[in-house]
DNA sequence: AATGAATGAGTTTTCATTCAT
DNA sequence: TATGAATGAAAACTCATTCAT
């Protein structure tokens, strides 16, 4: 105890310091990467900003990571592993081509507004499509969709289509369009979703009508 | 006498042998870039990779940019006004909705497989970046396919739909997918142009069926 | 336990060794630069030279200094800062002409002989740079004598002349004699100090006779 | 007579560059070295800004001048030429000590106002010193001046006094107040000249009262 | 002679990482 | 474990000078 209090007697004002726990700490460093690397891309993003974007100091950093390329995985990791069982899940329950379609849209959506704001501010930046395609997780999450594709071809619920094209289709419009349903007023995941759900279903001829141009 | 004519004749055309160098070097730094960019991302990219992708010496460099975002940003408007006026000729033709639709991906994948030096790169390298597009000349050529979209609209030959998220829609697919076949054996612009058509024609149930999937 | 009280008092106190290290390193690039700078003059110094005279490594100028322009202002406003307070208290205490200006010569010359290295060095470098003199700090330590002269003329103690002048004769020679002294091989300060005083007392006149030329 | 109009119309808007001869070259690169010196300072200045501010192309100035040193030498040299004859003229027409030092700070005074725009500008980097002290023609020019004070004393026309010292004192005297002059709205070299003399005549004592303070 | 782009050695500057405290 | 200054390799950039035209 006498150490205690000899501890805080010299420390002036780092009050709270102590709360930090490492998981607090590994946490505090992924979200201000996250920030930062959304920021200003991958390639202009130093270990320093990360660090002046935290309230630590700069050798802490070493503590949790070995290097900007394992910091910057482990975040693109903890993305993909919040949004992939979430896509995962929608599709497994998807008993038509529309619920599969229409789930897979809406949830990309809704993450993309609610949960995360990299998606839109990385597509500012030109290392934007390199964090987007090159992590493993991220890869996988492709890897996923194709595959999900593929069962449901052969389940009979898709046409027998070229999976891996139909994907790349898949995430082309969910990224692009994702970007700006970002940049509106008032951003509507759901009418983006129904948007791209009656385009991959039926074609332009069959997307919804706008007021504006009826 | 007749040699000097000759070179008086000879120099505004032709703008002489030094004026010819320097247009070169541009043209040899532009391309080095291009190949360094695909290969290794914007990110990893350095000046020097650069200048060691190129016979001149690393003072030149900077006699034709400032810096590496500079010539990046020269490398992307080559690309856009390479393929903007192809893209733009195809759509201006376009009678029907299917012309419309079927020019631009054909257009746009021929062109990515024939002329673009990054594409051709990024084959061999898995994790390569797509290179980030937001150059003024790069949103000007997205610009200019919202346009079209509403004076199609507007002309009646397609439904008056979303443009802007018809516009992204078309832009993802035809990113995503140009991507996904040129990492094939056997790259076919046709194909992937008409997956794409149908995709966007009739949606999911009129794609092309594949052989091994029936 | 005792020791450790012993720590925790000397922290605030003597700021540990840490802030002890910081402090020396600053001072040991502003004492290389003043050497390097009066050995080869500001223009062709350059900050490899001012770390070659330091056991530090390149980037740790970096964190002391942003650029040779700082670290030379810095320079010049530590040495500023160490003479006016003696210039200024040996005027505060002179009641008379003769004091005044004897007390600023003799207090001039006499730092410049014991305390200020680049002076030193200058003696072994004919055509070494003066080091020019207008920080903020420098700048000031001029107004302060204007004004002592103007406070000296309201008293009555001077005649009533041109205070802007009289303080860029007194500085001009200042400046100029003790160069010339440096580089003598017996610099006497009280005899440039005695030259000047009677110089600025009675004019031409009244300086001392050189037994020589008598 | 061909082959001028064939250069004339090679040539599309190159009119008077026949007129300049190489006496006009080399004083083009001297007068624009003196501007740009002036503004910069010696060791910031680059050949390249000397070339800027002339209408010469980078390559031209190496067939006049080797360096950057060369040209500084030269132009220096040109100055110090130009105002010593002036002062050494000045100096021997003196009958008296009132008239060597009254001419001395007069022509001094009235060249930098008149004839020259660097030695006010000289004053404002950090350079300033070393370009006024160092070349063999201003050394030269304080030598001449000590010279002239030890042949007035040998004549009988001054005391006995330190020569060296005496020369310093002019000279700071010159270079300081000819700075606080040059600041001056109204710059009146007569009357700065006047009270230099008085200073160097009779002390502080003689210097004309100032009709404010009186 | 004049031109001005090319050269590359040298300088400035950054920053991932280490390590004494 | 946290700290943050020190490190130095590597990157960015400059510029005096050369040389083909």
């Amino acid at each position: 105890m006498t150490m205690e209090q000899t501890e805080i007697a010299a420390r002036p004002a780092s009050a709270g310091k102590r709360e930090r726990t490492k998981q607090q700490n590994r946490q505090i460093i992924l979200d201000a990467a996250r920030t930062v690397f959304a920021e200003h891309g991958y390639g202009a993003t130093t270990v320093r900003d990360i660090i002046r974007a935290t309230p630590l100091a700069s050798g802490t950093f070493y503590n949790y990571f070995q290097s900007k390329e394992e910091v910057y995985q482990a975040m693109q990791d903890e993305t993909a592993l919040t949004i992939r069982p979430k896509l995962r899940d929608a599709r497994l329950q998807a008993a038509t081509v529309e619920e599969f379609i229409s789930a897979t849209f809406r949830t990309f959506f809704e993450f993309v507004l609610r949960d995360d704001v990299d998606v839109r501010a990385m597509r500012h930046n030109a290392d934007t499509m390199r964090m987007r395609m090159d992590t493993p997780e991220v890869v996988a999450g492709f890897d996923e969709l194709r595959e999900d594709i593929e069962k449901a071809i052969a389940s009979g619920l898709f046409p027998p289509v070229d999976a891996d094209y139909l994907m790349a289709a898949i995430v082309g419009v969910a990224f692009e369009m994702s970007e700006r349903m970002a940049r509106r007023n008032e951003a509507d995941p759901k009418a983006a979703a129904d948007f791209a759900t009656a385009l991959f279903l039926g074609g332009i001829r069959s997307l919804p009508h706008t007021g504006a141009a009826a």
